[in-house]
DNA sequence: ACAAGCCTTCAAAGCGCTTTGGATTTTTTT
DNA sequence: AAAAAAATCCAAAGCGCTTTGAAGGCTTGT
């Protein structure tokens, strides 16, 4: 039998009998047979592989906790489409030129970007190298069009203040992530604009800019809760920072919801997972493997059809009751 | 210019003048050229990438929290080297499949397995279909020669468990990783054996092993504080969980350290890193950043000399003193 | 000045597939 | 049964590099 017609055969192409198919189906699965990737990718032009670059930064030697999950989403997606996922972790100021690197060398049909700023110079960069990717995220200073999978930052954290308001807190905190991030920037615009609403003023100093370590989250805590008129309750922007609180908290003899409310925003990471009947944190709550699922999908749908419009798609985080937030305690 | 002497020049070949080299050199980053990695890959035959294969329990969707570091770790050492790095989450029942389909298709050079169980199959798999591969851990019940890298695991519990026996502790509660897993099993044994050695009987009540998340820390903090006799320390086998189990403390109004003791492995995860100058936690400390580098090393030492006798490494996990453990608070 | 020897360069083959265009076989039509 | 059409198969080219074996250019010794 030709080499033509199993390349055929494997690859579904019409032109063969579904008797040879089968044939040869049969005979590949019985050696094992794969085509070889090399040789493959070679011929078709396409690398059949998507690129992850996760910046970590240098200072910290940060890894985002998140990054795991949402591969976990995208990797099944890319896998049964045929495609692997190549990782790599690059300190962040040499972002752009392993991006270079990867388009120069041809080693990726695409890439995701993860953890955008909110100027976010990566953007034009890879629209500029003419590769397809999807942002994680948003970049709030970028004017060019581009795709993305989002939650909706702004309102989610609008509304976990608003609520806070509404049991009575009149001094909230925000501890935040890198005030850098867009994700950050869109948090704090939320939480400020629902303060705004309702005519509560409070200086800069009941918001947090760090790292979402869960250190972080207990030194924040700490730094707001010595405040002269401490907050009686605190946003945050990740379930890890919220551990953090909590520690914070215990070494105050607070207790958690009775003394000092939270809202924390829920990534529903697997080794956090707060499934209670009464989930433990009321949290603005979005899974960050459905966005990986997501990202992968629509990067999949560009690649097959690079004509196509930019797309952004909006999840909405959803406001999910626990038992962190009460009316704040009379004095 | 010929192709031969641009390729020997890029190469690193001696038989190319230096001068031309440099001339060659220069052309190249003038016009971003970097030779095609899937043409290479063919012609050299060679694939340059290092498979992860982080496997994915089903039924509950979990990753390990650890592989995040693990494989920042690893990811630097092979960019230094000019490797990719391929991640496959799999869902844990078709591993195998997953090793096969890569090696059939040639995918990889080498690949590090994760997570091995007390019984690991892969390990025989993999030597059986050739390919060069670390383990991150070790596998109890497999005779056959590999390569590892492994924290003391045993040892590390051992001492654990005896330090708060010194302190005074005599009901000590393990809460523990999945029993299946290598390191779980070493570390019952280290804590047990520490228990024997000092005349302390206790039933497996107080031992747990489930997925290291929070909210298994939580609950099985909880099982275990609900015993007739409630233990007055506690091991664990993740900062995660240590975490959990101080919100069970929290609710039960123990104090960590004063009411409870609590010693936890700390994998020295970057976004809980406890770098306080008296630690949060009493714990193993290992960082697994540091066994990600030492795995890329070993598997890129094994890939470049296949001849070589497999080794194994072994990390001794520090013992830090943190304030999470005390002597038992007299009743 | 010429040959020997070394350094440098080159043309061509090959890596293991896919894809093209043409050849062959089978089926259908008249 | 022959011709036309459709289905099936095949040989060869090509993907963009590395590597081989041979040719060309330069230096040195006599």
């Amino acid at each position: 039998m030709s080499q033509t017609t199993v390349s055929r055969a494997l690859n579904g192409f019409p032109e063969v009998s579904e008797k040879t198919r089968q044939l040869v189906l049969a005979a590949a699965a019985k050696h094992n047979y794969k085509p070889n990737s090399r040789a493959r990718r070679l011929a078709t032009g396409k690398s059949m592989t998507i690129g992850h670059l996760v910046s970590v930064s240098k200072e910290h030697e940060m890894v985002n906790p998140i990054f795991a999950d949402f591969i976990a989403g995208a990797s099944a997606r890319y896998a049964q489409n045929g495609y692997d996922l190549l990782l790599s972790l690059v300190p962040d100021e040499d972002e752009f030129a392993s991006y270079k690197e990867l388009a120069a060398r041809s080693a990726v049909d695409g890439v995701v970007v993860h953890a955008p700023r909110a100027n976010e110079q990566r953007i034009a960069q890879l629209n500029d190298l003419n590769i397809p990717f999807v942002v994680h995220g948003r970049s709030s200073n970028t004017i060019e069009k581009y795709n993305w999978v989002d939650v909706n930052n702004e309102r989610s954290f609008y509304r976990a203040t608003q609520l806070l308001i509404e049991l009575g807190h009149r001094t909230i905190g925000l501890i935040n992530g890198v005030a850098e991030m867009d994700f950050a920037m869109r948090r704090a615009k939320g939480y400020r604009r629902a303060l705004k609403e309702n005519q509560i003023k409070l200086t800069d100093d009941y918001l947090t800019h760090s790292e979402m370590t869960e250190p972080n989250g207990y030194k924040n805590a700490l730094t707001l809760l010595d405040l002269p008129t401490p907050p009686t309750a605190l946003v945050t922007s990740s379930i890890i920072m919220a551990n953090g609180i909590r520690r914070a908290l215990d070494e105050r003899d607070l207790k958690l919801g009775r003394d000092v409310s939270v809202i924390t925003h829920d990534d529903d990471l697997s080794y956090f997972r707060d499934a209670a009947a009464v989930p433990v944190y009321t949290a603005t709550r979005s899974s960050v493997r459905e966005a990986g699922r997501l990202s992968a999908d629509l990067l999949l749908k560009i690649i097959a059809d690079p004509g196509r419009a930019p797309e952004g798609i909006l999840l909405d985080a959803e406001l999910i009751l626990g038992s962190s937030t009460k009316p704040p305690r009379k004095p």
